[in-house]
DNA sequence: TTGTACGCGTTATCAA
DNA sequence: TTGATAACGCGTACAA
């Protein structure tokens, strides 16, 4: 690793000089010396310290892009289609703006706090992050911050939020579950928190509106560990039976679903309708196709890198970015069967 | 951000007392001033600036992670389940040792090293390079290199390839194929060199030994790209006809042909017999689930970083990795139809 | 146009 | 047991 000093050294000139020639300040060198200085660098393929010009600068270049994993969800956070596809967004316009991308993976706000503030990164893409959480990093953290799809940003300053039309995209989904005939619908999910729970207040909403009675039992909640996840799977086939149509939080639930009744012999849309949000790979392979939300995970990932770059130039972005979301009307929501479920064993 | 040197003003000592408690160096220090210092830096609550410290140890605890995309493959590389749970790996075995990860994605080999030598990073892991890119990587850079199913590397020094028995894996799912009567075997892949050739040679191999010639029409080459893709799956649903079973280069090309068939009325595995590789998500969610050869992703990511960590602290890795494969019988490889397959129309 | 000298925050050396 | 001081490599204000 050659460094500035060594080539002044060799070239019997001053740091300065070798230093402006690098960074093309043209002007306060003369051609003849340049084209000297040029030559040498490519010829021993100069390559800075990353960390002393950050400790000159005090900047670094490096977006911290820090994943809040819940400890009953997916070991592999990145194995969700929805992260990574996110992150890929994420990263394409962080590398095309000239910065870095420094991921971080952990259940503990804490520890990603700690472990984030360490490097001065130029500013922080957060997701995953409930409750509290985003406070208590926006507190601790200076530096320009954006969070994905957090629902609990309320009063805070330097902060915006990128998330997508939750509630309308169930409400409408439901209001077409509706359109078809059911009115025996329910929910599934695994917790009742942040995206969950807005996505759930667009199912009420249109169950309300169409006069449809909500019960408590209408929620399957499942759990999906991978210890619990097949007793889950079987008692929410059990409980699905007494529906026509099931709306779930995501596309990977709807899967898992129509995997787990075809194995017990219910068909879907014959025998139970089934409605996914999210729109990836799972469900648009499947067959039947599966009926579902779309939200565009890429844009939603540039959107976020690009609001934050923004902000790290001194922009203004408000605090509150809402992508839109649209029906994809495929195979797995028909007319709700006739009578009781008895007819499909 | 407070400093070493500003929590040393306030305590009225040196900035070295300080670093050595910060460092437990608990000999050099009297418990009254360890005491006193610890609490005050619990207090202000001190995160040491990297950037400074690497400078100071000539070192980055980065690890650099280049994933080199193919231009006609994926637009956006994460979405793909292999590379994503390959990073879950990577990812928490480096941050497990105390390392950061740094992400980079480029179509260019120039551009990736570029990139890379500019962050000295302690090591770097290298996945997607094929033909001699992982030699013109290797003469630029010098530091460790840990590359990733990569199938040409010989005679290059420090430099260690994380891989699969690929050449094994369909070897045995084209046996199994065999033996359970098939003898129309068509294989299917979007390339012919690295990982697909070795898994397309553990075909051929299965054939020569049950004594089955292959034609080269027994290759259906799939062009994947977003314009091309109907297209071409429609002449791969035209050309599997002939076949009675087909060996996918993976789960992902599997499962697309079960969705492409199906949407054409052809069932699996009555009409044709289909195999997969890799076993990811979406070959164990799909219906009827994937008869396939399974690898273990996350622990090839896992194991990469180990190596590169092992390189990292100069212990000597050798430079071949091969994982195992296992065959995961489901249900969609049975015998054979009886005729031609005019019978399902 | 070129050079000197200092600061960035940390760790390491060596003297007190 | 503590403290001064010198590195680490780069950028830059200011002097020459």
């Amino acid at each position: 690793m050659i460094t500035i000093k060594e080539i002044a050294e060799k070239l019997q000139m001053s740091t300065t000089t070798v230093s402006n020639v690098i960074h093309g300040k043209a002007g306060e060198v003369s051609e003849e010396t340049k084209r000297k200085v040029q030559e040498f660098l490519d010829e021993v393929d100069y390559v800075p310290n990353i960390n002393a010009r950050n400790l000159a600068q005090n900047e670094s270049k490096i977006i911290g892009v820090a994943l809040k994993a819940r400890a009953d969800k997916y070991e592999n956070l990145l194995m969700d289609p929805f992260v990574s596809e996110l992150i890929g967004g994420i990263e394409e316009t962080i590398r095309n703006a000239g910065y870095f991308m420094m991921l971080y993976i952990s259940r503990d706000t804490e520890k990603i706090m700690r472990r984030v503030s360490t490097w001065n990164v130029d500013g922080l893409i957060l997701f995953g992050m409930i409750g509290d959480d985003g406070q208590r990093v926006s507190t601790k953290y200076k530096k320009p911050i954006v969070c994905v799809d957090t629902y609990s940003i309320e009063g805070i300053k330097h902060y915006t939020n990128v998330g997508l039309e939750d509630e309308k995209g169930t409400y409408e989904m439901v209001k077409y579950m509706i359109s078809c005939g059911h009115e025996r619908i329910a929910f599934m999910s695994d917790n009742r928190t942040g995206v969950d729970l807005a996505r759930f207040t667009g199912y009420i909403k249109a169950l309300e509106e169409a006069g449809i009675k909500y019960r408590e039992d209408d929620f399957l909640m499942i759990r999906p560990s991978s210890e619990e996840i097949e007793e889950s799977l079987e008692e929410m086939c059990r409980r699905a039976m007494d529906y026509t149509a099931l709306m779930c939080v995501s596309d990977l639930y709807a899967v898992t679903m129509m995997s787990a009744l075809t194995d017990r012999g219910i068909r879907v849309p014959e025998g139970i309708s089934i409605a996914g949000f999210d729109d990836n790979i799972l469900g648009s392979l499947y067959r039947p196709a599966l009926t579902t939300v779309h939200q565009d995970v890429k844009q939603k990932g540039i959107i976020a890198a690009e609001t934050l770059l923004k902000q790290i130039k001194g922009e203004e972005t408000g605090n509150q970015i809402m992508l839109p979301t649209r029906l994809v009307i495929r195979d797995t929501v028909t007319k709700p069967r006739k009578s009781g479920l008895s007819s499909f064993f």
